[in-house]
DNA sequence: CGTTTTTGACCAGCGC
DNA sequence: GCGCTGGTCAAAAACG
């Protein structure tokens, strides 16, 4: 799989039960699905006096061998499907731009805008990277990024097809968050400088509205409300699409969402380095927490329809940061659960007991 | 001192 | 035309 894995804390211990080791390069899921009985292999290896204990210990470890192996290929399902629906998703990205008539690329910028024509014009200009892919037109100015522009400047239509066909990029983000932070901040790896907030009609949370700090230029928005159903879940609205790279990760825990200083400290207390897009404090309490942790597999199943909805849907939203920060978390949850349903079982752990200590003993140079 | 957040005011679209 | 609403602006405050 991918690096990130190789830092799960939870999954660091390399100790080869059943998964191979995680190592830098892991390029496709698949590669965990390859079950390396090797507890067994080294627990056979031992010059066994088959007494019944050790009989039952056996069995129980080839039926957790089973087991692994059954999870393994689960995992590979699922990264099957990850990959099929993410080659789905680009195929559709370059089916876009190359026939970017048809996907209407007009309402990245917000379809909201009221602003006068004046403000607009400039506006459409600025906003008009965000309307294409980054590979193809990293700084905009190009003619699929101004075809908002050109859209408008068409004729009426523009409005409708705005409003009505063209859906801007817009994605949503489900992110759960401590209901007693009332911080609208959703950490996804970009600087993000808040320039307003309102109260809406429909949610009495009010609704935080951020742009992209990271560059000057980027024209990307971002709208973060909590849930009016669930506190506890932000839901963040990300309009139009970064022209620039995502900042490169801190090399410490440090200012991460928030630009510099206050925006750091008011963006959130000290979070994961990586751009997940977990709220911190959920972050923080979960990664052993059951009860968190259902609520992350929840909330990376919203993330997750959110993803297929965005390939579906609008092609390429904002989905260089949401789906890759939605992916980031499932993968990461998928991860968690893994080792955590692993070192929960007693009965793993007394495998693993058995088999630490029969490969210690079997290393030994005492060993007769 | 520079940057960001806060927050009231303003603007424009929409529905009646 | 008026009120409601969402989105944005911009001055003041806050922070490191």
């Amino acid at each position: 799989m991918d690096p990130w894995i190789s830092s799960q804390p939870s999954l660091s211990l390399d100790l080869h039960v059943g998964l191979p080791p995680l190592g830098r390069h892991h390029h496709a899921p698949v590669a965990l699905a390859k079950p390396k009985v090797l507890v067994e292999e080294n627990f056979l290896m031992q010059p066994l006096k088959k007494e019944p204990e050790v009989a039952a210990l056996e069995t129980e470890l080839q039926r957790m061998g089973e087991e692994n192996r059954r999870l393994a290929e689960a995992l590979t399902a699922v990264a099957a499907k990850y990959e099929a629906l993410r080659s789905q998703y680009a195929e559709m990205v370059s089916a876009a731009t190359t026939n970017p008539s048809s996907t209407s690329e007009g309402g990245s910028v917000s379809p909201s805008r009221k602003r006068k024509a004046s403000e607009t014009s400039h506006d459409t200009a600025a906003a008009a990277p965000q309307n294409q892919h980054p590979q193809h037109h990293p700084h905009g100015l190009h003619a699929a990024g101004v075809q908002d522009q050109t859209e408008c400047t068409s004729g009426e239509p523009c409005k409708r097809i705005r409003e009505a066909e063209c859906k801007p990029r817009v994605s949503k983000l489900y992110v759960h968050a401590d209901p007693s932070d009332l911080s609208l901040v959703v950490k996804d790896g970009y600087q993000w400088r808040k320039y307003g907030q309102k109260v809406t009609k429909d949610n009495p949370c009010p609704r935080a509205y951020f742009r992209c700090s990271f560059a000057p230029a980027c024209p990307v928005k971002k709208k973060v409300q909590r849930s009016a159903d669930d506190s506890s879940i932000l839901v963040a609205t990300y309009e139009g699409e970064h022209n620039h790279g995502q900042p490169p990760p801190p090399p410490s825990s440090s200012s991460h969402d928030g630009a510099a200083g206050k925006n750091a400290a008011a963006a959130k207390p000290p979070s994961p380095p990586r751009p997940v897009v977990v709220a911190p404090a959920a972050a923080a309490a979960a990664p052993i927490a059951a009860p968190h942790h259902t609520q992350q597999l929840q909330q990376q199943h919203h993330q997750q329809q959110d993803v297929v909805a965005a390939m579906g849907g609008g092609a390429g939203e904002p989905v260089g940061v949401a789906a890759a920060a939605a992916s980031e978390m499932i993968r990461r949850n998928l991860a968690e659960q893994m080792a955590m349903t692993l070192t929960r079982d007693p009965s793993f752990k007394a495998a693993l007991v058995t088999a630490l200590s029969g490969r210690i003993l079997e290393l030994s140079p005492t060993k007769d």
